[in-house]
DNA sequence: ACCTGAACACCGTTCAAGT
DNA sequence: ACCTGAACACCGTTCAAGT
């Protein structure tokens, strides 16, 4: 919003400079204030000046996305009980999500991330499961069922929305307890059957 | 859209016919169609005229999300298994959302829905988790696992993202059987525990 | 109370043009 | 290849005015 470059005039951008500055954007305000403008306009360039270093908005908070996942607590894989593994690993990504809680609705509505650190995560998660005897299909099944429960326990965690039966609100340490009950429940239920 | 009303002149609308025209719009060209401004058009208005029988599109949107729970079927409370009741409860609730897809990233973003539907099926949810021995806290503990693993599984089913480890794309049988062994493992530890 | 016209304050993205 | 200016095609919502 310089009016100071003219067109030919480069600003210097990069793919990482732009990831960088939308990390900044995020966490100073929030998501509802990471728009292609204001991400434009904090690295002082025209808005469509980004589309040279990015697809579009999708792409880039997936990388976004992605990226917090490093944050997560990988257990080693072929050490110790696998199930006490699956079970940190598991905690630690609810943690990890509960630290970016704007962020939540997002692996929500995309049903978790795409890049690499998702795709280990998820390959840690197999390996798990199959030293805990389930292979094949039923690795698969076991791993969705924990994916979908960590992430929208994790949703219900940073905003339990109204609870149907709407006593007081729940506050934290109930809900974290009540995470570790249910994936103590559904961790049961996989070493099991 | 009409040029044939003038200021003064009433269009006849109630609450009642916006939440219809909204159900039919979201019906026949899916929930981004569902603007205020198209909405208005199709019933023949400017798009402010909605606000003077709905507060905002949240709202509007809020008391869809409910109606659509009238579908679920609700179990007798006080005779068999509460277990069985419960399962039963909680599997017809996978099915409706599931017959209203891109509804179900609504439910996920508001945990869940508000009115006196949602409310109802909590207050059924929380009497058979207490014929089956879980009261006060804990009954509420164990009705947040499942409400979030079945908003969760059936998000998860509408649109499996990208699974992490990317084979071949789960078919519709092999989720909904997933639905199952996971709701039973929560149910086995609800009913344990 | 219920509606219109006009506007406000935005979005993401594309197109044509400059160097 | 990387940027600008301008525009396209939208949003939800508010304000002032009419009857």
């Amino acid at each position: 919003v310089e009016a100071s470059r003219t067109p030919g005039q480069r600003a210097g951008l990069t793919r990482a400079r732009v990831l960088e500055a939308a990390r900044e954007l995020h966490a100073e305000r929030g998501l509802e204030a990471l728009t292609m403008r204001a991400l434009a306009e904090r690295l002082g360039v025209a808005p469509n000046a980004l589309y040279s270093h990015v697809e579009n908005k999708t792409a880039l908070v997936d990388e976004l996305l992605d990226d917090v996942l490093t944050q997560v607590e990988v257990p080693s894989v072929d050490t110790g009980d696998p199930a006490a593994a699956l079970h940190s690993l598991l905690a630690s990504t609810y943690r990890v999500l509960l630290a970016h809680p704007d962020l939540v609705p997002l692996y929500l509505a995309r049903r978790g991330a795409r890049g690499p650190n998702a795709r280990q995560l998820g390959a840690v998660m197999l390996e798990l499961l199959e030293r805990g005897g389930r292979t094949g299909l039923s690795a698969r099944e076991a791993m969705r069922v924990l994916i979908v429960y960590a992430i929208g326990f994790a949703a219900f965690t940073t905003d339990p929305g109204i609870e149907p039966e709407a006593t007081e609100a729940p506050d934290l340490d109930e809900l974290h307890a009540n995470f570790e009950s249910g994936l103590r429940w559904l961790l049961a239920g996989i070493a099991r059957a």
